[in-house]
RNA sequence: GGCCCCGUAGCUCAGUGGAUAGAGCAACAGCCUUCUAAGCUGUGGGUCGCACGUUCGAGUCGUGCCGGGGUCACCA
């Protein structure tokens, strides 16, 4: 692109092209064997000896695109579920984005803690708690043979309905609805047992750890299936203590104030934020009271560069507030703190509402992908030689990588249609459709037999074809785009390359046989290809949270 | 109403001031005697929401408008 120094030398773009493309092939010949100038354009054109060089530098190193040095302690918080209900598809774009997140980080050399906080207390938890000791009978996950997550849900739900029957009784009774949902007794007794439970009542506490423990087991069993994990867990019912502290330490400073009837604000009418609450009249802790108690804990016990909060956009406000009622109350660390926004996943039919039963269950899809994978490769028939094991291992491999892959391939900030009969495609920008490629080229060596001696030679090519000049091009691309994804936070760079990687390959592998290239140089060049290129795609598949298949 | 985000092919999305705006799906036409056809090749399909401006050059930057969404809770 030469516009930017037609000015400055007051030559034509036809003239400064030529003279530079000149130069530069006089000058490096080793490097550029053409150039041609069209419509202000120079073009260049590697050397083959350059290309296959550095083919043959990249190839010897394992962690090729990776970055060693560490550079920024970060801490990514994401999933961070309510313990009074089962995940459901929004919670699995936030898991398979925080994850991957924190492995691109990692992979352009930052230490990465991967944290969780669990909403495991506050008024949402009791729902599930008094609707469980009124309709229950004493009633377990174990008696009702279902997972506990959703079984604590399902108390959530009846709270729910119960909650809108006492509300329609009472406005047919002559009072007005914010009449009635003040008075509505089972929202009264949710109240006390908020009370019970911050003053430590202990059959309160007790029915709570209960309960918390069947969730628990629950998502522990999701986490594991989905591939999420954390280096360290934070529970609220710790951290809103800590809040409370600093709202105490506000006042004292005189950044905070009271109302008359005990409530406590904070006023950022300057950054035009209007004024927030930070401690109710009962003196009971809000959601942004354990959320400032938290952001001070997580600076305490770790020294962070940054930290990064893996939450939905529709926060984007809490999370501003936040960051300015740190920095009012004097902690240094508020600018080190980023919300990674990620826009609300939408069904076909519209948004989900989990009071409506419109929500699309984690565990219930994960279900159905399997079933999907499984009687995809049973039509196909490739793969008769497995065992039961190998074969359901291949099925969750097969739709895990789908769902992962659909739901990280857009851009997270933007919000995203699911549509089912998409994310079970397995052909296109798919991830399947990666996973093939990789088990294709897992084929191949497995008939060539030979990859441990495939190093030599390749360097003496002097006469590459476009597919694999732009093979090689695109494989060396694979650590500036580890860059740009931990950069941008985005883990859809790495899926749109790596599809991309894989068509290329798909395109060379219909035009070209490696096993039966023309001669054995070029035979090492494509085997040397073909493995880079399945070495990029399992690393980059890795960084997505998806595993790669020998076969499918 | 204030603030924030989005508007690109029938649908879902890429496109980081540069060339003739690209993929996948869907539709249509081809390709399995040769390393896995979950693949490959080709065809059709676009006033980049609208208008003005900045620039040698705008889908990309600015302003205004139109349309969609979010948020401004003693919910979390």
């Amino acid at each position: 692109m030469l516009f930017s120094l037609v000015k400055t030398l007051k030559k034509s773009p036809e003239v400064l092209g030529k003279e530079l493309g000149e130069h530069l092939i006089k000058n490096y010949p080793d490097f550029f064997s053409g150039y041609n100038v069209i419509k202000g354009f120079l073009n260049l054109k590697i050397a083959d000896g350059a290309l296959t060089e550095l083919l043959q530098k990249s190839y010897l190193n394992e962690n090729f695109g990776k970055k060693s040095s560490s550079h920024e302690k970060i801490m990514v918080e994401y999933s961070s579920p309510n313990t009074n209900k089962p995940l459901h598809l929004g919670h699995l774009r936030n898991n398979f984005l925080g994850w991957s997140v924190a492995e691109i980080l990692k992979a352009n050399g930052n230490e990465v803690i991967k944290t969780s906080i669990v909403n495991d207390r506050g008024i949402h938890i009791c729902k599930s708690m008094i609707a469980w000791q009124m309709f229950a009978n004493g009633a377990t996950p174990e008696s009702a043979h279902e997972k506990g997550d959703h079984f604590v849900g399902d108390y959530y739900v009846k709270f729910n309905d119960e909650y809108k029957q006492e509300l329609t009784d009472l406005i047919n009774s002559g009072k007005t609805k914010e009449e009635a949902e003040k008075e509505a007794p089972i929202m009264k007794k949710t109240q006390q047992m908020l009370l019970d439970w911050e003053n430590g009542k202990p059959e309160v506490r007790a029915l709570w750890a209960k309960m918390n423990g069947w969730v628990y087991d629950g998502f522990d069993k999701t986490y594991d299936r989905i591939g999420s994990d954390f280096d360290h867990t934070f529970y609220e019912s710790n951290t809103y203590l800590l809040g409370k502290d600093f709202v105490k330490e506000g006042l004292d400073k005189n950044i905070l104030f009271k109302k008359d009837d005990g409530s406590v604000w904070i006023d950022l009418s300057d950054k035009n934020l209007d004024e927030k609450l930070v401690l109710r009249g009962d003196g009971t802790s809000v959601y942004i009271t354990q959320d400032i108690g938290l952001a001070i804990q997580k600076f305490e016990d770790y020294h962070l560069d940054k930290s990064i909060y893996v939450i939905g956009d529709e926060q984007l406000h809490h999370m501003k507030v936040l960051k300015e009622i740190l920095r009012k109350l004097g902690m240094p660390f508020a600018d080190k703190i980023f919300h990674l926004s990620y826009g609300m996943v939408e069904l076909t039919t519209g948004k989900m509402k989990s009071r409506e039963g419109t929500v699309v269950d984690a565990d219930d899809l994960v279900d159905e992908m399997v079933t999907t994978a499984a009687m995809h490769t049973k039509e196909l028939g490739k793969v008769k030689d497995f065992s039961e094991e190998e074969l359901n291992e291949l099925y969750e491999t097969l739709a895990l990588g789908a769902m992962k892959f659909y739901l990280l391939r857009v851009d997270p900030k933007k919000r995203m249609v699911f549509n089912p009969d998409e994310s079970i495609d397995f052909h296109g920008f798919t991830g399947p459709f990666v996973q093939y490629t990789y088990a294709r080229i897992q084929s191949i060596l497995r008939k060539v037999n030979q990859a441990s001696d495939v190093q030599s030679h390749t360097s003496e090519i002097t006469d590459l074809l476009p597919l694999e000049r732009q093979l090689i091009i695109a494989l060396e691309k694979y650590s500036t785009i580890i860059s740009d994804a931990a950069e941008e936070m985005n883990p859809s760079v790495i899926a749109n390359y790596v599809f991309n990687l894989a068509r290329l390959y798909n395109s060379f592998y219909s035009e070209h046989s490696v096993a039966n290239a023309e001669n054995e140089e070029k035979k090492n060049l494509r085997l040397c290809i073909s493995v880079m290129t399945a070495n990029i795609i399992k690393s980059a598949m890795k960084l997505l949270g998806i595993k790669v298949p020998d076969k499918m």
